[in-house]
DNA sequence: CTAAAACCTGACGTCGGTGTCAGATGCAAG
DNA sequence: CTTGCATCTGACACCGACGTCAGGTTTTAG
């Protein structure tokens, strides 16, 4: 499968998985000529490192736990960073949740303005 | 109240501070030397702006947002935009709910390989 | 065989929220 | 009045995940 419908399928523009081979985030073959070619996991994993970007994990932290999803275990070095990741990644749901919580706030007190009004945080 | 002492109760750097006034987000009275000058209401406010910065709204769409989160009501033009914002805030929510899910997957086999792996999605 | 489409490698641009530095002032304490 | 910290206004630097352009090569369709 070549680069161009690898992106296409997994819905990222092609720079974006050369970015991804420059951080080490996914390989791929190559043809003689030097095109790239990977394999029809490629597209799975493209979207399992946007889900992580979507985390707001960075690059260095997706290379360290791309491979931990894979496996399904990590090596005991890395539980601590892993445990760091979740617990900051369980703050920006809660953030999320507050956040979430206002704006429903604010639209329900639009739609009826009769209700009480409450400005607690 | 200066802005030193906001920055420091509210968890921010003074540059900050000068930065939401720039996108004016945040107000201050001037001393006559030119100086800012704050309400205590500030720290609260620069709290709610980190707080939906953290839920990943840019400053365009805060400064939509916060005077209806003052006021608990949203002039009915704006009431789309907060919708959506709302839907995206939501779909992060459920992004980061399942990168949690995988992570807590993998610390946990990693603790007790002996369990069976589940790989699903 | 040839033209077009897809791909290649650099390299620089972008955007948003700050850090940081420079150089000039304001303000409070002795 | 002076000293010294806080603050002021620019302005440039940064980082990360790409976008984008240039100029050249490979692959594929006809």
């Amino acid at each position: 499968m070549r680069i161009g419908e690898v992106a296409q399928r997994a819905g990222v523009s092609v720079r974006a998985l050369r970015y991804y081979e420059e951080q080490d985030l996914l390989q791929a073959s190559r043809s003689p000529g030097g095109h790239r070619h990977y394999p029809d996991t490629a597209v799975g994993r493209v979207q399992l490192i946007q889900q992580l970007y979507a985390a707001g994990l960075p690059s260095r932290v997706v290379r360290q736990v791309l491979p931990c999803v894979d496996s399904g275990e990590a090596p005991p070095k890395l539980l601590d960073q892993l445990e760091a990741e979740r617990v900051r990644v369980e703050q920006r749901i809660t953030d999320l949740l507050t956040v979430r919580d206002r704006l429903d706030g604010v639209i329900a007190n639009t739609r009826n303005p009769s209700a009480e009004c409450f400005h607690g945080q």
